[in-house]
DNA sequence: CCTTGCCCCGACCGATCGTTCGGTTACTCT
DNA sequence: AGAGTAACCGAACGATCGGTCGGGGCAAGG
């Protein structure tokens, strides 16, 4: 009845595993043979699970785009004033970034070498034009100061978000949500009036 | 008796050629194959300038470091008190980086793959500490608001400027001296004190 | 004219790439 | 016990990888 646990690998959790070894050698520079040892299993077994190497990556690319979009969606996203959402969006962006970390790293360092890279970085542009939006209302209500240019601001305050993937390892040093209580108060000290 | 100039490749100028499909496509993504078509030379003839494949990755990040190591040699970054020398090297950084775009980017990219790799990860290792050193001082000399976290916000900093090489396209937009005042001045309200 | 040396080429090397295939194990269900 | 199947394996596929080799074209110097 009750289905037993196996310890075998499931695609998920086979996902687990080649993700993490996609960010140490890169995408191109990880082969089968990387992860069939990483994961103790034998390369052809990897095909019982998953349909080809770039299924791989479409699956850990989706993971992350559907946690980032997520974020627009929620309440604290769509109402209130724009710098009110603005900065929760950031918060949140960061968190989501730091809880799918290997996920969303995967997908930051896509170069467009297939069609399932070029789809990737294609939601990404989509994605960081969504909160490009928010930063021109809260630039129309005033609230921002009025030396900001508003394109170079977004790819800063993305720059410092996205930089998180570089250096971030979760239980070394400073904390989830410490990281992004510093992330929203840094960034927002040079964009905020007053 | 004057060495005429031939329409013929240097090493360098191949380099700067290689480098170009290097960030376009990731260096363990692009092929011999990929740089002759480039180049528009054969495969075979790419040898006659360079020894391999990994010695033009070797030239490419040399020249980046080259360039952030020699800030640190300047004037300015050597004299005076540590939140002036501080900022100073923020801009200087970012000229670097702008200046020299292609070469920084694949520097930034590098995964340690190979020893070439992991030596360039270790002298950028070494540069972010000479920086963090500089922000340890200016939090000493209290012209750093008391609240930052040094290891962090030097992360944070170091991650705005890095940013640049990831959207930065030199006569698009912004021109280079505003996108390094911008980072100096955004970077800065986050941390300076008054 | 002929030689020298730089620049380039096509053909090819062994190794490794992502993927496929036929078959074996081991567990579940009846 | 026997049937069915999920999970796995070694061997091998054609393609492509980075790199080598012997030689050809051509401008410069004599």
């Amino acid at each position: 009845m009750t289905m037993a646990k196996r310890d075998t690998y499931t695609p998920d959790s086979l996902l687990a595993v080649a993700v993490e070894v996609f960010i140490e050698r890169g995408y191109d520079g990880t082969s089968m043979e990387h992860l069939s040892r990483a994961a103790g299993i034998s390369k052809s077994s990897i095909y019982h699970h998953v349909r080809s190497k770039e299924e791989l990556l479409r699956r850990a690319i989706s993971r992350a785009l559907d946690g980032l979009f997520g974020v627009l969606e929620e309440p604290g996203a769509t109402g209130g004033r724009a710098i009110e959402r603005l900065e929760y969006v950031t918060r949140r962006v960061a968190e989501v970034l730091l809880d799918e970390l290997p996920y969303v790293t995967l997908l930051l360092r896509v170069r467009g070498n297939t069609d399932t890279e070029r789809w990737a970085m294609e939601r990404r542009r989509e994605f960081d034009h969504r909160v490009a939006e928010l930063l021109m209302e809260a630039a129309a209500d005033g609230d921002l100061r009025p030396d900001v240019d508003i394109p170079l601001a977004t790819r800063l305050l993305f720059g410092m978000i996205n930089s998180i993937v570089e250096w971030y390892r979760p239980g070394r040093g400073t904390s989830r949500d410490e990281v992004a209580e510093a992330v929203v108060r840094t960034a927002f000290a040079g964009l905020r009036t007053s």
